[in-house]
DNA sequence: CGTTGTGAACGTCTTCACAGCA
DNA sequence: TGCTGTGAAGACGTTCACAACG
């Protein structure tokens, strides 16, 4: 499914070709590596930073496998190699220029979220269809009219767009970044979003996380105490019982 | 993994155990009924139902057949009746008053946000550990300092805590919740969060969706002209080609 | 000796294809 | 006849267990 080229025979095939459950996670275990580089840590093995990342060592190690043979036998990982190997198969080597619509509240948090900087992406443009929002500034951009969508997208170069519009204006929206030019788009709006071949959509929906949270209150309150153990990955549905500080 | 119960014997049971990744789509499937249902369509094919939301009519027929059978052969799904049950599934009969603790750019923003009402769910109260913050007013709701926390979800009976903090501050606000009897926590910080077995964790996680999609920007920069076909589901990497309006 | 990297087994999810029923 | 519900097959993901190796 998806996008991620699934290559050479069977088996998958040596080096390209990563699963899209892997990929999910590189993003997690940068995160930590960095961390771990900040704090000075040169060295991990995969049972520490599967630990730190609440996946089994296992899995983590067949992620990173994926990449490449980038451990030492005896020793572990060296931690500011793997950061580099993931940035790059992430693609986090280049700037990613992101354009944003719909600067209501969830558009004004996104335009001032402190970590897309840190990870190589740099917020170009926003933008609203309302008149009234026109012209505001949020952190240093001004916010720009609908129509301007197209020419600035395509003088940033922004490959990548975030819809913060209500669900009704979500499709047309959409319509209009991919005609600019956007391959990726990341919806917050509530709504399926229709999309041409080699554009790649990622939806987050607020209420939908709640109500699956619901389904495991729901399951839980009825039989007595939670009788599983736990589990780990982006799919998963929750994660349950991490016993010890990450 | 995680928390659904995966029940008597092989093939999973007669009506209990609904699989992760169902009850990750039903909260889709609910949107579109009752959108269905506003605008009076009072019957849906698995045909139609399953374009709306961008799957395979099997897999919606699947995913349905986890939860009864409750459709008519030779005709489809009667729209309401099906909110019904897919709504009782989730547990979302009943009202579920939730705390968000973090009331920055993006807690103000989730304190806001519309969607939640209209899902059962109900905002009850907003704490932050900032000073200067307590006493705000925030949709009705004035931002309570932390040491309230305990006292008024003990109170509320919350049992669904949302967590907007910087990372730094994510782990301490998640022991304190779970202290105080939340037992489902949405976590919007960057943090691996560490939680006693029963409770439920589901993280949002914005910097990681759009180095998702930076990956499949990088990869698709490469060799040319994208390869492959659709696909859909909550832990696919990206949704790709969607030819018409949903 | 300790830890990585991985073949093989296992479990889950998706898709196919059609039997069964209204 | 038309659509649902589902067994069976296949794809994918995770876990186990250990060979390979610094």
């Amino acid at each position: 499914m998806t996008v991620s080229r699934r290559a050479t025979g069977p088996g998958r095939a040596r080096g390209r070709g990563v699963p899209d459950a892997t990929v999910a996670r590189l993003p997690l275990y940068l995160r930590i590596l960095r961390a771990l580089a900040e704090q000075g840590t040169s060295t991990v093995s995969s049972e520490e930073l599967a630990a730190a990342a609440g996946v089994k060592s296992a899995k983590l190690r067949k992620d990173l496998s994926y990449l490449g043979s980038y451990g030492t036998r005896g020793v572990g990982y060296d931690v500011a190699y793997l950061v580099y190997q993931v940035s790059r198969e992430l693609g986090l080597t280049q700037d990613w220029p992101i354009v944003i619509v719909g600067i209501g509240n969830l558009g004004h948090a996104l335009a001032n979220y402190g970590g897309f900087a840190s990870r190589g992406f740099r917020v170009a443009a926003l933008f609203d269809a309302d008149p009234r929002r026109v012209g505001e500034l949020v952190e240093d951009h001004e916010v720009l009219p609908m129509g301007e969508l197209a020419p600035v997208v395509g003088e940033l170069g922004a490959a990548i767009g975030v819809i913060a519009t209500p669900a009704g204006a979500a499709q047309g929206v959409c319509d209009r970044l991919v005609a600019a030019g956007v391959r990726s788009i990341l919806n917050f709006a509530p709504a399926v979003l229709a999309v041409p071949d080699g554009v790649a959509v990622r939806k987050v929906d607020l209420s939908i996380e709640l109500q699956i949270l619901a389904f495991h209150e729901q399951r839980n309150a009825v039989p007595g105490p939670v009788p599983d153990g736990a589990g780990s990955g982006p799919g998963e549905l929750v994660q349950t019982g991490r016993r010890s500080r990450a």
